[in-house]
DNA sequence: TTAGAAAATAATAAAAATTCTTATTTTTAT
DNA sequence: ATAAAAATAAGAATTTTTATTATTTTCTAA
């Protein structure tokens, strides 16, 4: 029933996106997992991302600043994009109108992606202080 | 007061945007216009799209497959996406919920963005012949 | 209208993110 | 333990986009 192998390395870059609430780029999950896998390949963490992307295993807010973006929650859900820091931010509070789906007038509706973009929290901070 | 000058490839640049529907991509503009101006390259219409651009004279609603989707109308509004074929569709009958940005609870929101995704008409069409 | 500065362009190199290739290693079922 | 199947490292290759530079075009104003 296993639907594919497990190796330390392929679990580690599970669990790695699985353990944070931010929404990682490859290159994150590279750096973050190098130092205790000094042999860990960035092909690697693309292909199992890739792997688990598809097997539902993670999901992928698409894509920021042409990198991306994967997040443990692959629930539908909306998002807060800082265009400053390019911080990504479930929004758990508001969910995307789905029931607006059958006011769309072309194809058929599958999903609803609602999306708000601004200034983070720290960003402000740092705005303020400049 | 003219915020840039003007030349025969930039006009024609802007005018393949703002003559299409579609939401084109920077290699679809220079496969326009090459057959009509064959000494055009492919870097110019890149640099004409950014400048548009960040000028307003013309939007983008962000990458799909990895291609950034520009587009003529300015104004913020509903997309539908086909994940079958990549087609971008404006959905002008269903606004963005931007009073919900009130609700968000983190940074200082400036955008709503709301996208549907599915099978456009001609990719259901399509699936249904086969 | 024409000279000359400023900006735009073509061609090409370069960058950045991601995918592919191949030889080797690891996993897992037997 | 063994062998088939799958995973990996290393690096090459692809794809989209940006930067560089020498040349050409645009625009200003004399």
């Amino acid at each position: 029933m296993a639907v594919h192998k497990h190796s330390k390395k392929r679990d580690a870059i599970l669990e790695c996106v699985r353990s944070t609430a931010s929404h990682p780029t490859a290159e994150w999950v590279y750096a973050q997992l190098k130092p205790q896998i000094p042999d860990l390949s960035l092909g690697t963490v693309y292909r199992n991302l890739a792997m688990f992307k598809q097997e539902g295993l993670i999901g992928s807010m698409g894509v920021v600043d042409g990198m991306e973006r994967f997040e443990r929650n692959t629930e539908p859900h909306t998002h807060f994009i800082c265009h400053q820091c390019s911080a990504v931010i479930d929004v758990m509070d508001v969910d995307p109108p789905t029931h607006l789906g059958s006011q769309v007038g072309c194809g058929s509706v599958q999903d609803c992606i609602l999306t708000f973009t601004g200034l983070c929290n720290q960003c402000v901070s740092n705005s303020a202080k400049a």
